[in-house]
Order: structure tokens, then C-alpha cells, then sequence
DNA sequence: CGCGTCGTTGACACGGCTCAAGCTTAGTGG
DNA sequence: CCACTAAGCTTGAGCCGTGTCAACGACGCG
């Protein structure tokens, strides 16, 4: 069956509507919106939706997949070498934009769903934003410009961490970025988020082994810094942990 | 005095509107431009242009700088950590675009030269594409969204570098990467170009050490994979480093 | 000629990896 | 309801890649 930590609300699921939320939120926030973009962005959500089980793949390495948006649920983009080994390169949350409007270049990573996933067709939102408009033009032009930037504001943050954080510091770091972004999509509340994944995943994003993001995690419990047990996480020293991670919160959009 | 491995033409320099070449190429092979576009981008090259020495900034942390194109020298994006360990997020070549047109976020990272760089106003460029009409109606427009995602493919190699390989895999990848972008930009053979990169700054590319650094390049030297002398690579054997690096080309446009 | 930057080398320490085993939990079928 | 199983988590021992510290050499510039 399905992981019960997706939906830590309860069995009964969200209610109707609220499918719609996270990517109105986060989108919301990058640009204000017109009333009629955030019902083109509902519209776009309520439309059918792609469902994926935990370990789909939502798309292949070099594919140039259409423009979706993550409605529920976490996936990644995923690298492998030759030999088998993985890096993840990014998650991708609630909220997030997958592909991009042609024309694109073929994705050098793969996309892959941690947990079930549900996808809305962006199709109509980047025609309204990028092809209709110069994207400088309509709120949602410029929320879909800053979402694409503050994309490549995480993978350079992700290369900082795995180039010169400890383990800690990575876990530390990561783990901060998770929590605003989930806030942003209303997914998390100032110290505690549901953390959907295995500590396998977490090395694969983290660059570590298995072994040493299991020590790591106890030594930052040991700490006092967090609590991690099913799922859950619990900042439980906020102003410590940024420390650690050297943090600074992800910038919102700047004229 | 300069580095005069900058320009190993000789010391007379380049031809006068030589300048536009690397931008010019690079640009064209992203997407087919108009005569009208290449002259805009020759006009771009020839404007006023912004000097700097090595070890020049060229914007802070936090800035959000007007676009220019670098049309001669190297730089990079540098991030410090607080305790001053500094990791390179990414390279800058000639022919590649720095800053974003409005609306954008404050740059996680510093840029700096690594030698003496000239920057042309891109403005008029961005303009041009972005602004006056959607990205994906002039060539223009599909050059420079191209470059962007482009350089979001660097981002995720390099990602995959830190995260996952040795370091003598990650030497032997990124110099697979600067060489054909160095080509791509008319400034490489197939086996040899112009390094002027110090020890450390690759050390901080790579996140490694100096020494660790200095050990990889003399292994790979040993090995009869690469020479490294003077500021000049020569690869010796192209398939073994790819096969070590695991490296596939950088990909171009496709709609 | 002296100084600074960069490259090189050696000795040693340590963070993180590998291998291997045991444990816990949740799902599955009888 | 209870084995049985598989996946994930935990722990220990030992090794190896890479970092640190320190010194020296090579080169170029003033």
C-alpha cells in the first residue's frame, strides 16, 4: 500500500479543492497574481491528473517532458553513473514545476516519484506565461520566471553542500531548505514537516552512504538539534541547526 | 601584469571585432539567428565595455545585476561559507551570459574574475528576447532561454561530480566540460586548450584541497591521460578520460 | 637579488565508506 | 491471529580517500 506518512492529516485525505493549493500558494507568493490566473492555475488542478505509485517514473533521462506541476506528493531528479551509483539533485515538492515548454534541452536527469504522486498538466500556465506574453508581462509569467530561478537557487545551494559541508552540516542544511520550502506550500508548520523518505534516499541526495546518514541523524538527535522517528521531523533547536548549516533562507522574487 | 596565458594567439592580441566571435557562436549554435540578431549581438560586443583584472568582483553576494555577456577572460560563481571555505558553483567562459534581466532573485553567489575579464551590456539582448516578445518567438528569444537551461545542465553535472565521484573522476569530467564549451565558444581544439586556472581555484571547483588537487593531476599525468603545463591542457586520451569521467556532451536545443 | 605566488612532496590524522550482522517494523498469506 | 518475509534502521570493525600541516622548490616580477 501507499506510505500513511504522505497524508499525516489522516485517512479521510484532503478535502475537495484542495488539490489546488500548494502550487496557488507557492505561485501566489513568487508574483501576485490576477484572480483569473489563480483560477487558470485551480482550473489546471482540477483538470485530470497523472498518478503515479512511489518509485514511478514520471520521466526518463534526456526525455523532454511537457510542463507539469507536483500537486501532491515528493519525487526527485535523479543522475546515475555507469556503475550504478546515484545522486539525487533535486527534490521536487508540492508546488514544484517538472518540465519546461519547448523549446527545452533533453533533461540530463531522470524524474522520479518518492511517494504516490498526482501531476497537473502546466501546459496552459507556461502558454499563458511564456509563449502568449514575454514573461516579464503577467503575474504568472514572472511567478513561473522565479519559480524556474529559485530552482537553480537550490542546486547551487546543492552544490555548496556537497562540495564543502560535513555530513552534518549537509544533513543540517537539507533538511532546513525542506522545511521552508514546505511552508511555502503550506506543508509544514515553523518546526516540525512530514519527511517522506528513507535514509537510503537521504544519502543518494546527501552524497553519503546509507551507513553514515544513519549515524549522522542519531549524532544530530543525540544533540538535541531534531527528532526524526516515522516520518516526522521535529526542529527542535531552529537557531542551532541554521548555524550548523550555515543557512540563509531562499530569496523571494526582487524587481 | 596579465596572465599571458589568456590570449595564446600571441601577444599582438586578437583582431579588432574579434570580440564578438565567442558570443556570436556560441549564441548561433543554440539557436539560428537572423542577420539582424547577429549584427545586434556584434553591436552588444562592440559597445562600451566593462574592464576587469583577475581576482576582480564583478557582482557581490545578494546583488541582482543587469545582464552582460563575458566576451573575453574566465570568472566564476563562488560561494563563502561563514568559517571562509569557498566552493565554485559554476564557470564562467566567454560567450556565456552573468546576470538576468528583471524580475529576478538576489544571486546566491558572488561572481569573480579569474582573469582579466571585458563584460558586454546584454541588456538590449534580453531585451530583445525576453522582454519586447516572448522567449520562444524570435531566435534571439530561443538562444538565450537555451544558454539559461544550459547552464542548469552544468549546474546538475557538477552536482553529480561532487555528490558522487572520486576526485579523479571529477578532474577528469570537468575538464571535458570546459573543453567543449571552450570549443562550442571557438577557443579549443579537440584535445588541447588554454587552462589559466590555479591549482586552487580548481580546488575549489572540485571541492577538494590544493594538495588532494595537486595529487589527482599528477595521477592523471602518470596515467598518460592528460598534459597540464603552463596554463595548457592537452588530452591524450579523449576516450579513457570520458570513460573515467563517465561524461556525456553537453546537449544542444531541441524542440 | 629578494620576495611572493604557485606547484610539489611527505607524514599523519580523520571523516566517511564497506562489509557484515542483528534488529525493528509493517505487510502478507495461511 | 500468527508465522513469515522484506524493507528499513542500527551498530561495530576496519580500511581508504582525502584533509591538514609543514617544508621545500620553481618561477616570475619588481
Amino acid at each position: 500500500m501507499l506510505p500513511v506518512r504522505l497524508h499525516p492529516g489522516g485517512s479521510e485525505g484532503p478535502p475537495p479543492g484542495a488539490e489546488a493549493q500548494p502550487l496557488q500558494r507557492r505561485l501566489g507568493r513568487l508574483a501576485s497574481l490576477s484572480p483569473a490566473e489563480m483560477a487558470m492555475i485551480a482550473e489546471a488542478c482540477r483538470g485530470p491528473l497523472r498518478e503515479l505509485p512511489a518509485r514511478g517514473e514520471i520521466h526518463p533521462e534526456g526525455a523532454c517532458p511537457p510542463p507539469a506541476a507536483l500537486v501532491s506528493g515528493w519525487a526527485c531528479r535523479i543522475r546515475m553513473l555507469a556503475d550504478g551509483r546515484r545522486q539525487i539533485v533535486a527534490f521536487l515538492l508540492p508546488g514544484d514545476l517538472i518540465g519546461r515548454p519547448p523549446p527545452c534541452l533533453p533533461a540530463p536527469c531522470a524524474a522520479l516519484a518518492l511517494t504516490r504522486v498526482l501531476l497537473a498538466d502546466a501546459q496552459p500556465l507556461f502558454a499563458a506565461g511564456f509563449t502568449e506574453h514575454p514573461p516579464t508581462q503577467t503575474g504568472l509569467g514572472r511567478a513561473l520566471r522565479a519559480a524556474e530561478l529559485q530552482e537553480e537557487v537550490l542546486l547551487r545551494d546543492q552544490v555548496v553542500r556537497l562540495g564543502r559541508q560535513t555530513a552534518y552540516e549537509r544533513l543540517a542544511s537539507l533538511l532546513l531548505e525542506l522545511r521552508q520550502r514546505l511552508e511555502t506550500a503550506g506543508l509544514a508548520q515553523q518546526r516540525g514537516f512530514a519527511l517522506p523518505l528513507t535514509q537510503e534516499v537521504l544519502a543518494d541526495a546527501l552524497g553519503l552512504s546509507v551507513v553514515h546518514v544513519n549515524r549522522t541523524v542519531q549524532q544530530m538527535r543525540r544533540d538535541r538539534l531534531i527528532e526524526l522517528r516515522g516520518g516526522q521531523v521535529i526542529i527542535l533547536q531552529p537557531e542551532a541547526l541554521r548555524s550548523v548549516a550555515d543557512w540563509q533562507d531562499i530569496p523571494g522574487l526582487r524587481d
